[in-house]
RNA sequence: GUCCCCAUCGUCUAGAGGCCUAGGACAUCGCCCUUUCACGGCGACAACAGGGGUUCGAAUCCCCUUGGGGACGCCA
């Protein structure tokens, strides 16, 4: 039998990294076994779902690559189907009308807290053959079995065991008709014929009620896989705060799916002592029944440095296109600078992200307010202007204008003026960057460019001179 | 509160009874490289939650305690 696994976000929130790993899990696991993997967007829920979540969880998979063979499935497109499973359940008994209040369910919660009881749904229009009061739109219930246990062969839980006698009927049709979520997965698993359910810690709980209706149905459960949820750097909970935010919003901050994925992959997992995985060593090393019982904090700093690593190891030329977002996110046109694949072979190794890429390049676009202060008192000093004079003339004649030449032209002025390098860099650094930190002096100079290098080398001896 | 699950360096993890003086990675801290900042190289710091068992032998198996997480909805 081939392996069909599915991804079931509920478009009531933005896809986020907990959402992703499980997505991911999934589908490597399918891709590995050459299996199918099913996108469903399970909005049943109609008062939260919202297309714009929907439109996000999408373009989320897709700018991470985790391609679908089938869907998206929309459940609110399957009510019909819904409708007769539970029209069925209702004829055969296993399913009846419940007339309970909602203030009504509150106080039985409430009153079985205060027993020392987990709140459960007492059963009272299980059998009952009293006259449905007038006026009330019932839900309908799932009669769950009065005892017995259930138990569950989780691919990386173990054997998780649960008492009937702990569950009560949970509604699976709302009183306006429409079916819930534990119908909803479980007829669809069924229909799309799903192998393997990979899925969140959180539903654990859920698990064996949806095994019970299974049944009912009569089926065979899927084989089940509940991934431990991630947790913030602080051990609570995944919240906004922390990465409980739209997964586009990581391309916005400048990282490659390339890294979040390979983060993500090791968060639970691991091979060995291996920490770089390509997608398709993730997809041959990775095995479901190898992922960790406990939870995972996330953790920016390692997501920071797997992305510097793939700014340092993907080409170039592909990670253009993602730099000239970040410029234009920074109001800079990349044609008014240097080329950007040079400039990223240059700012590869000091970056973390892409935004932070950006960040750093603007000076080889636009110019800069003001000189940094301590850097301008450090290096454009009285000593530092016939370095700037010798260099504004010696660069001016420059005809090859990349880091080779310009290098011979600072080092050759260090002769002249009998100066250290450091002397002659760090007055020039200042001129064209406004600061002292920038990429190695010749290839500043190179991604500058003679005109904007001669324009700002004269500023800086202005600058001296009025200082002075 | 009840039920379920979890527990190795600060963090992610390796470890499936002797290979463990517990390995790797991130972070941190040194040193080296160096025209700045980085990158890189080398090194250091740093963990089996506690207590009982089982065993010749336990990070590895069992129990308890503690701590953490999850679930308990006409949400999914």
């Amino acid at each position: 039998m081939t392996i069909k696994t599915r991804f079931a976000p509920s478009p009531t929130g933005y896809l986020h990294i907990g959402g992703v790993r499980t997505a991911l899990f999934s589908w490597l696991l399918a891709r590995r076994l050459g299996g199918t993997f099913v996108l469903r967007i399970e909005d049943t829920d109609r008062e939260r779902s919202t297309q714009a979540a929907i439109d996000a969880i999408l373009a989320g998979m897709d700018w991470l690559g985790l391609d679908y063979d089938e869907g998206p499935y929309y459940q609110t497109q399957r009510f019909d189907r819904y409708a007769g499973v539970i029209d069925q359940l209702l004829t055969e008994g296993k399913a009846y009308r419940c007339y309970c209040s909602k203030e009504e369910l509150e106080q039985m919660r409430e009153q079985a807290m205060a027993r020392g009881e987990k709140p459960r749904y007492d059963g009272r229009w299980r059998d009952s053959t009293a006259t449905p009061p007038a006026g009330i739109k019932p839900v309908i219930r799932f009669k769950n079995p009065l005892d017995g246990q259930v138990v569950i062969e989780d691919r990386i839980q173990g054997r998780v065991t649960y008492n009937n006698s702990e569950l009560d009927d949970l509604i699976i049709a709302r009183s306006d008709g429409t079916p819930t979520y534990n119908l909803t997965v479980v007829v669809d698993d069924i229909d799309m014929g799903i192998t393997d359910v990979i899925r969140g810690d959180d539903h654990l709980n859920n698990t064996p009620r949806q095994v019970n209706i299974m049944q009912a149905l009569g089926y065979t459960p899927p084989r089940f896989a509940h991934v431990p949820l991630i947790l913030g750097p602080d051990g609570k909970r995944l919240s906004k705060r922390h990465g409980a935010t739209n997964v586009l919003e990581y391309r916005e901050q400048g990282y490659v799916p390339d890294a979040l994925l390979n983060y993500l992959v090791r968060l639970g997992w691991a091979h060995g002592d291996q920490e770089i995985f390509s997608r398709e060593e993730m997809i041959h090393g990775f095995d479901i029944k190898d992922v960790n019982k406990s939870a995972a904090r996330f953790d920016v700093e390692k997501l920071n440095w797997l992305n510097q690593h793939y700014l340092k190891t993907l080409p170039a030329e592909s990670l253009a296109p993602l730099l000239q977002e970040q410029l234009q996110a920074l109001s800079i046109d990349p044609a008014t600078g240097p080329a950007l694949p040079r400039l990223i072979e240059v700012q590869r190794d000091r970056a973390e992200t892409l935004k932070q890429m950006a960040a750093i390049s603007a000076v080889f676009y636009q110019d800069f307010d003001a000189y940094e202060p301590k850097a301008a008192d450090k290096h454009l000093t009285l000593e530092a202007l016939p370095v700037l004079q010798h260099l504004q003339a010696a660069l001016a004649a420059v005809d090859d204008w990349r880091a080779e030449p310009l290098h011979d032209v600072i080092k050759q002025t260090g002769t002249a003026l009998d100066l250290k390098l450091g002397k002659i860099a760090q007055p020039l650094r200042v001129a064209l960057c406004g600061d002292a930190v920038s990429p190695s002096i010749d290839a500043t100079l190179e991604l500058m460019g003679r005109d904007r290098t001669l324009a700002r080398i004269t500023r800086a001896i202005n600058y001296i001179e009025q200082q002075g």
